[in-house]
DNA sequence: CCATGCGCTGAC
DNA sequence: GTCAGCGCATGG
């Protein structure tokens, strides 16, 4: 098993190999070895539990490619050396707690007082790294020390800045027209110099628990209080603005902007501006900025001398924290996207956040209607945990406590002192680190996104893409409904592969005492469980003697995976890892004495698939033109393949390891540079192009087609996501398109609507009692096209 | 909860 | 090369 390890300020980060029964006390060693961070001085955190020494790996749960954090432990030697420059410590702000970056607490250091700033006042603080402006208080004011006494110079916007002051604000909080427009004063005319020997502890708001860090008076400013009204703002003026670099469309942190262009909409105002941004202070012209409901005056610092005791009330008077990007990797902060990572982790909505409670331990939200059973108010007490971090209570560790045996775990093979072997090491224990929810675990047909001859190293990742879910079961299916996939790797002496069409052979009849997957025949199969669950696949009524179909073709489809250990016997085996080969329909099945003398039951399946078989030569031009021609693996995994082959094992480990070196290599190869899959932009058929431009739902499929461009696979995604019903999750069934342009499941909206309420579970605008409940049937079509086998299997 | 299972790999 | 036997996902 390898996991990632990482520096709290995200710079480092590291894949090591390690095994599940790997102690605290063995990984700080690697920690050390990597890292050069001596272990007395290691911090580890895992889902916000700080790792012991005593505990291993697996009774944190900590699993494949999980993150593990890394702090250092701030030395108290240089703690009373003078402490680092402002520079540093301004460029350390960022979360940067590792290097000691937090204000000592100091005796050398001479408190004192500034002209403009008292202890206890809440300000902005500009944070070096980013150049943005964030929320903090002001406490501590201190000497500089003699020594270090270099500053970080930030270039100032030309224009009219700082408008204006606290003490010309109204009663009503509005500060008088005139005001914006006459009080130009710059910055610049504050004499920095001023409280130029002084430096300002600040603590930030956002994490109120961090030590405080120096700034100088150029970096601290009163807090932003007051919006302007749009139609105020002028070109030249110099605001607090809510923008990012990194994604224009989505918040990003609070700068400074100088406006060059008002544009007035009747929606969507937007106001072009530059700003000075990142460590190194660029020149960001032409930002478009978009929050334009959100643009703040910059406050000017007065000196203590004129303040007004309503001013000193002021300044310490909280404010809401302002909004900003929260970086989610989910949804890159678009508000327009459900995410679960970011928002309720039931149904992934962004509305209510008011309504949405966050867990003590993962800091998972969850809309407390979402919970089950639901909540009727955000509770009193200070601690929640979710439904995943409360299931055992022993799990949860409270600050300065042990972590707890739990059951599950002390019953783990691992655990016993006489185990010999260490099953937590390699991929043959490791569990799932994604699922598949584009699809349910019952869908019939091919998973949306996932063409024929794709290919993955471990059978772990094939049930990750979702296209055959067990682990190490030849037959996912259901007793009471069919089978959806089946992988053919030679495990069965009576298989018969001709590629179009093969003989499979059921499971069981094999004795597994002994804690084992696999045996030889040892008893007759019957037809139950899976046995029966791939016979009702066949186009026939169930019978115990066996069936043939009437229609093949109108058989259930049958996903069918190809494994490498088939070669022995077959020509059309992959010859490494597992290869999706397309859907097979059942055509017959029969009992027969197998070759080890007892009862099989066997399946005849045949190709029933558009995409050309990967054996053939259209197949292999096929695969080469959507860049499947690489195996998948597993993420991180050879980024732990090469962490693990240190320059002196290199040597020794190829000749030992031949094979596995081979396949090392195999898979690298093509990746290096890394190579990406061809991709070829999608082209929709006329028919389905027609089909689109008349359903209802123009900005939805315009909003889609611009991922066109970037394949099938990522187009049919957009697709899925942007008409997955809210209510269930899922792509929409029998689609119903409210007058307020959402799309849901018409069994889901009828649901929806309580006590005669009409509302839209989306945006929450009246549908009326009357609300038109027809099936958006040109919908429904197009979703049937792009996705084969969608429905199938619904009612 | 329990039973099942066409994987995987270190130890021999 | 062979093989014992683990955790995990799934369904019942």
């Amino acid at each position: 098993m390898y996991v990632k390890v990482r520096t709290v300020d995200g710079k480092t980060n590291v894949t090591v190999t390690i095994s599940k029964i790997t102690s605290v006390r063995e990984f700080k060693d690697v920690v050390e070895q990597k890292f050069g961070i001596k272990r007395e001085k290691q911090r580890l955190f895992y889902r916000g539990k700080q790792l012991e020494d005593e505990y291993k790996m697996f009774d944190y749960d900590i699993k494949l490619n999980d993150v593990i954090q890394v702090m250092v432990k701030p030395d108290p030697e240089t703690l009373s050396l003078p402490s680092a420059t402002t520079a540093e410590t301004a460029g350390l702000m960022t979360a940067d707690k590792s290097s000691g970056g937090g204000v000592p607490e100091s005796k050398e250091k001479l408190s004192c007082s500034s002209k403009y700033y008292k202890v206890g006042d809440l300000v902005d603080v500009r944070k070096i790294s980013s150049g943005a402006w964030f929320e903090g208080k002001i406490v501590g004011i201190v000497k500089r020390d003699e020594c270090g006494s270099e500053t970080v110079k930030w270039p100032t916007l030309p224009g009219r800045a700082c408008s204006g002051n606290l003490e010309a604000v109204n009663a009503d909080g509005k500060i008088p027209d005139s005001e914006v427009i006459k009080n130009t004063d710059n910055r610049n005319m504050i004499e920095n110099t001023e409280d130029g020997g002084i430096l300002y502890q600040v603590v930030f708001e956002e994490n109120e628990g961090d030590p405080a860090v120096e700034v100088n008076f150029e970096h601290v400013r009163p807090r932003a209080r007051h919006k302007y009204n749009f139609c105020d703002l002028k070109i030249n003026d110099v605001v607090m603005a809510n923008y990012n670099f990194d994604n224009p469309q989505g918040r990003g942190y609070w700068y400074d902007v100088r406006i060059t262009a008002i544009n007035k909409r009747r929606r969507d105002n937007e106001i072009i501006g530059c700003l000075y941004a990142g460590r190194d202070a660029v020149l960001l012209e032409n930002c478009k900025i978009i929050f334009c409901d959100d643009i703040l005056k910059i406050e000017k610092p007065i000196s203590i001398a004129d303040r007004s005791s309503e001013y000193d009330k002021l300044m310490q008077m909280e404010t809401p924290l302002r909004q900003i990007a929260l970086n989610c990797p989910g949804c890159h902060d678009n508000p327009h996207i459900r995410c679960r990572e970011c928002s309720c982790y039931v149904c992934g909505g962004k509305d209510d956040p008011a309504l949405q409670i966050l867990c003590d331990e993962c800091n998972t939200a969850y809309h407390i209607r979402c919970l089950d059973p639901p909540l009727e108010d955000i509770p009193d007490s200070d601690e929640w945990y979710c439904p995943d971090c409360k299931n055992d209570e022993n799990e949860i560790v409270k600050a300065g406590e042990k972590l707890k045996e739990s059951k599950k775990k002390a019953k783990l093979q691992s655990k016993n002192a006489k185990c010999t072997r260490d099953w937590g090491k390699g991929m043959a224990c490791v569990g799932r680190t994604k699922e598949c929810t584009l699809v349910q675990r019952n869908h019939y047909g091919p998973v949306p996104g996932v063409e024929v001859g794709t290919s993955w190293l471990y059978r772990v990742q094939v049930s990750e893409s979702g296209v055959h879910r067990p682990h190490v079961a030849g037959i996912h299916g259901r007793e009471s409904d069919g089978a959806y996939s089946i992988v053919l790797s030679g495990g069965y002496e009576d298989d018969v592969d001709n590629g179009d069409e093969f003989l499979y052979t059921g499971s069981g009849g094999r004795d597994l005492s002994g804690n084992k997957r696999t045996a030889d025949q040892s008893s007759n199969q019957t037809l139950t469980r899976l046995n029966k669950a791939l016979a009702l696949n066949c186009n026939a009524k169930l019978n115990s003697k066996g069936a043939k179909a009437k229609n093949w073709k109108d058989g259930k489809p049958v996903r069918v995976v190809r494994n490498y250990k088939l070669k022995k016997y077959s020509k059309y085996a992959p010859d490494v890892g597992n290869r999706y080969d397309g859907i097979y329909k059942v055509v017959e099945y029969y009992p027969e004495r197998g070759k080890s003398g007892f009862i099989v039951w066997r399946y005849r399946l045949r190709r029933d698939d558009d995409s050309p078989a990967p054996w053939t030569a259209e197949g292999k031009r096929f695969i080469k033109l959507h860049g499947l021609d690489k195996t998948e693996v597993p993420d991180g995994y050879l980024e732990a393949k090469e962490e693990k082959l240190e320059p002196e094992e290199q040597e020794s480990k190829e000749q030992k390891t031949k094979p596995k070196k081979r396949l090392h290599e195999a898979l690298k190869q093509p990746s290096s540079p890394v190579k990406r899959p061809k991709i070829v932009e999608f082209k929709l058929d006329r028919s389905l192009k027609k089909l689109i431009e008349q359903d209802v739902n123009t900005k939805l499929w315009d909003s889609c087609s611009q991922y066109l461009k970037d394949g099938k696979q990522t187009y049919i995604a957009k697709v899925a996501e942007t008409f997955m019903c809210i209510c269930c999750q899922e792509l929409v069934h029998k689609p119903v398109t409210t007058i307020c342009k959402h799309n849901f499941c018409k069994n889901c909206l009828q649901r929806s609507f309580a006590a005669s309420v009409y509302t839209c579970p989306c945006c929450r605008c009246d549908l009326g009692r009357k609300c038109n409940m027809a099936v958006n049937e040109s919908l429904s079509a197009i979703l049937h096209q792009l996705f084969p086998g969608y429905e199938d299997g619904r009612q």
